[in-house]
RNA sequence: GGCCCCUUCGUCUAGCGGUUAGGACGUCGGCCUCUCACGCCGAAAACAUGGGUUCAAGUCCCGUAGGGGUCACCA
């Protein structure tokens, strides 16, 4: 009765992983491993203008660095391989070739330009184009270039249920004889989607909400071919914020960009997953909190906006939840993007522990604790305001007690501080600005102390003595 | 244009006939405070519209409007 979950994701390699396709792949990920099922990833790589092998690296590229691992396809193989289309086309021709001894596909031989000039002709005269059926009942003639159409059955209306529409009924009259296999044997997306979910033994095909309109003839080719139609889950698009299909006039469209920026795969993952679904009033999910919540069930039907506000937010707070050492280990590559050699630094962990709830990415991490790692960048506005004449007695003082210190810590600091406040009867943030500046370059940071602490005694006193120069003129 | 789908705060959503319509992001106030964050408290903010069904409709049905998708020898 229930077979075990088989879903795939079959992406055309034309371009990189975009996020769309990724909350495709990563919906049929969580189905499979929440059910304990197979997630399949197969490669429809038919259309030969447009495939690429790179197209096809970006894509594998952008699921591993988001977590999700397939059952079977490219690289792992298994039992109904190969993964790729172009190497099924035996598979799609033999197939083809049945359903024309059953009648139920025929040759047509009617060429492109033939069928355009048809086309053209049905809109001037503001009808609709449908295969007129001018090779229906033609005799078989292979020597001739011809593609195979599927043949139309007799009927009314074709139905399906959807788990995240629910039923979907379309009239038979605004469907056609398709063509499901081209000239040159290739076959088309319709038909080789089909004959492969057959063959791959998938029973719950979940994809973009733009294939709708393909399911009804591909039911119908289940049926011609004689096998059960599988469950269909239609996911709606992701919007950009002007309500159109989110494209790269949106922004960043590819989740490697999202690598790029300094987001955690966790945080993309989490935001991706709620954009479209619930779970009572939960944001934040774990992975196994994901695998083991999911289900269509709660799949919105209405398309949704990218908000990616909300995605930092997301990010941010997974940043914050990490254990600082694994934090600090994620940041290696931006840090080493960013030309800074921070690997083995024993400050490293303390000071991305300074940085971990301020900021919102892992390259604002690096960039917000670029001062720890390289010489003081001075921001010329915060030098103007914090470093004038008035600031030198104030940073003397400091610099003074740092000096007269056997060891620093916190409470030795926090004294210091208050005392040099007191005796010029200023408040707290007179004295911390201007050793602020002098230290990092900025008007921005971490709690002073631990500013201090971090750059040590030694690079405090070089800094602090640096300002002086610049507040004497 | 035909067909298909969709419609709760600006955005993501909860709601599955009876709720002061809840949460989150963002926004705006306030608290905390050495700066920036974090955190905490509070505020503004939504059922597209018209008809039904029902004692009762955000929840069910129909229409309208709006939005999206799709109409290839692309996927």
């Amino acid at each position: 009765m229930n077979a075990p979950v088989r879903v795939r994701f079959a992406p055309s390699p034309t371009g990189y992983l975009h996020i769309g396709g990724a909350r495709t792949a990563l919906l049929n990920w969580l189905w499979a491993r929440h059910t304990g099922g197979k997630f399949v990833l197969r490669i429809e790589d038919t259309d030969r203008e447009r495939s690429t092998d790179e197209a096809v690296a970006a894509i594998l590229d952008g699921m591993r660095w988001l977590g999700l691992d397939w059952d079977e396809g490219p690289g792992v193989g298994g039992p109904f391989g190969p993964y790729f289309q172009m190497q099924r086309l035996d598979l799609y021709r033999e197939y083809a070739e049945r359903l024309v001894r059953g009648g139920k596909a025929f040759a047509c031989y009617c060429t492109k330009e033939e069928l355009d000039l048809q086309r053209e002709q049905a809109r001037a005269e503001k009808r609709q184009f449908i295969y007129p059926g001018t090779c229906r009942d033609l005799p078989y003639d292979p020597s001739r270039r011809h593609v195979i159409r599927f043949r139309l059955p007799k009927l009314e209306e074709v139905t399906f249920t959807d788990l995240v529409k629910g039923a979907i009924t379309r009239p038979a009259s605004t469907l056609q004889d398709e063509v499901i296999v081209r000239a040159d044997g290739v076959p088309l997306y319709n038909f080789g989607a089909v004959v492969d979910d057959v063959t791959m033994e998938i029973n719950l095909v979940a994809r973009g909400d733009d294939h709708v309109n393909n399911t009804a003839i591909q039911v119908l080719l289940y049926e011609a071919l004689g096998y059960p139609v599988p469950a269909f889950a239609h996911l709606p698009m992701i919007l950009g914020a002007d309500k159109t299909r989110l494209s790269k006039r949106h922004g960043a469209t590819s989740v490697t960009a999202y690598r790029d920026m300094g987001f955690l795969p966790e945080a993309v993952v989490n935001y991706l997953v709620r954009l479209g679904w619930s779970h009572g009033d939960q944001e934040i999910f774990t992975g196994s909190e994901l695998v083991e919540h999911f289900g269509f069930d709660h799949v919105g039907a209405t398309a949704g906006v990218f908000n990616p506000e909300k995605m930092v937010w997301v990010n941010q707070t997974w940043m914050k939840s990490l254990p600082p050492a694994e934090l600090a280990a994620r940041s290696l590559p931006y840090y080493r993007a960013a030309g800074l050699e921070v690997e083995g630094d024993p400050r490293l962990p303390e000071v991305v522990r300074a940085f971990q709830e301020r900021a919102k990415t892992l390259v604002d991490l690096v960039t917000q604790s670029r001062c720890f790692f390289a010489p003081v960048e001075m921001d010329p506005k915060a030098r103007e305001k914090f470093l004038g004449p008035d600031a030198a007695p104030i940073l003397l003082g400091i610099r003074d007690g740092i000096s007269a210190t056997a060891t620093l810590d916190a409470g030795v600091l926090e004294k210091l501080f208050h005392d040099v406040a007191a005796a010029r009867s200023l408040g707290l943030g007179k004295v911390a600005q201007p050793v602020r500046v002098a230290l990092t370059g900025g008007t921005a940071s971490p709690g002073i102390y631990d500013v201090v602490l971090l750059l040590g005694r030694e690079e405090s006193l070089q800094r602090i003595d640096a300002a002086l120069r610049l507040c004497a003129g």
